[in-house]
DNA sequence: ATGGTTTTATGATCCTAATCATAAAAAAGT
DNA sequence: ACTTTTTTATGATTAGGATCATAAAACCAT
């Protein structure tokens, strides 16, 4: 998102994970700008009975957890390393000073929420309304799209997530899951070549 | 969202629509910056057997559909009126250079982005792994927080909503809901005067 | 190679919210 | 005032995904 130039000019670190670690928790107060450098973070919520739901998965390049820098609300999921991963880490301050003089990142960050946004709005309807099979086409078309974005509508894509990932993605279970994704196979929506899925 | 006196320069007209009447569907493409000037419009999806998902309802100053402004996307949902409403409608490239000549405004719709932003990653996940009262508290307090931001926590709250609107902003049908919240009144949650919700 | 963990898999059972049916109360329209 | 529509209400039944249980396959670390 950001340059590595801009970043170190504004004073931003590399931080490393472990896989698992938490960067930030849920309810937390937000005090940095977040660029994954390599690996892989997620941005989730666990309920009660610790039920998981992923709002999100960011790969290399990909900045997450910048709305609370923007309005004054604290941090409504965790994020948590998937993976051993390196993260640039940049002060709110220099964070928003950055933007203020780059009419063009602010312009970026702006398309970027925007994007976000009909992310989140079709999720959260075809989560309210749709049944199974519906919303795990809906995911995988999205992971398609945007993991690789010259990728042709065409093209048979890899799906790197795990059944459990998908679930928790979706709202489901791990077992709904893998019944669905077998019928989508059978239904010639998707195939399956040793356990991964492609579509 | 945005003063008159700047609509009116930019060349704003005010629009009517009809109980009932659609200003845009989904998959459309975004044209028009919108802005409520009275009554009520929600944004929403109906899936293929017509149940519907409400995104958001928008009153009086608020601004909607604006994210397909800032990103090369499609409507994600309709926008149709609850109520008999005016509305303003700025044609996009005004909207735009409205934004690039004042900072202050592009800001303060990022801020607004990044609110409903929060308010979405709430509500998926709500949706997907939590019980119909949970999902309904969390409506509720967030349209008393939200409706009248300078009402206190400690206030009683008359909920406007209809139970069929609280069903189709949670995700879940008008029966679940009407005994959800009986139940909810008898745990002392909220309390229930000639059938409207009081939280 | 070995042992431990993660992921995928499948059958059986359960439970909760959806669905279906019906109706009364309230609100809106003429 | 009267009809129509909307909203709230309640009981009975159903169904679909969650849950429970168990295991094989794949992956990983040493």
């Amino acid at each position: 998102m950001i340059d590595y130039t801009s970043l170190l000019n504004s004073g931003a670190v590399l931080k490393k994970y472990k896989r698992g670690e938490f960067l930030f928790r849920e309810g937390s107060i937000a005090r940095y700008y977040y660029q994954v450098y390599q690996g892989e973070i997620k941005m989730n919520n666990y309920n009660q009975e610790g039920k998981e739901y992923i709002q999100g998965i960011f790969t290399k390049e990909k900045s997450f957890g910048e709305p609370p820098l923007f309005a004054d609300f604290k941090y409504p999921a965790n994020a948590e390393a998937i993976i051993d991963s390196e993260v640039w880490q940049l002060p709110k301050e220099k964070f928003l000073k950055l933007l203020e003089e780059n009419p063009g990142i602010h312009h970026k960050f702006t398309s970027t929420l925007a994007l976000r946004l009909y992310y989140k709005a079709i999720m959260v309807s075809e989560i309210s309304t749709q049944e199974p099979e519906h919303r795990i086409l809906r995911i995988l078309d999205y992971f398609k799209k945007n993991n690789d974005p010259n990728m042709k509508e065409s093209n048979t894509y890899k799906v790197e997530l795990t059944r459990q990932q998908l679930a928790d993605l979706t709202g489901l279970r791990v077992e709904t899951v893998i019944r669905s994704i077998k019928k989508l196979e059978q239904k010639g929506e998707l195939f399956i070549k040793n356990r991964k899925v492609y579509r």
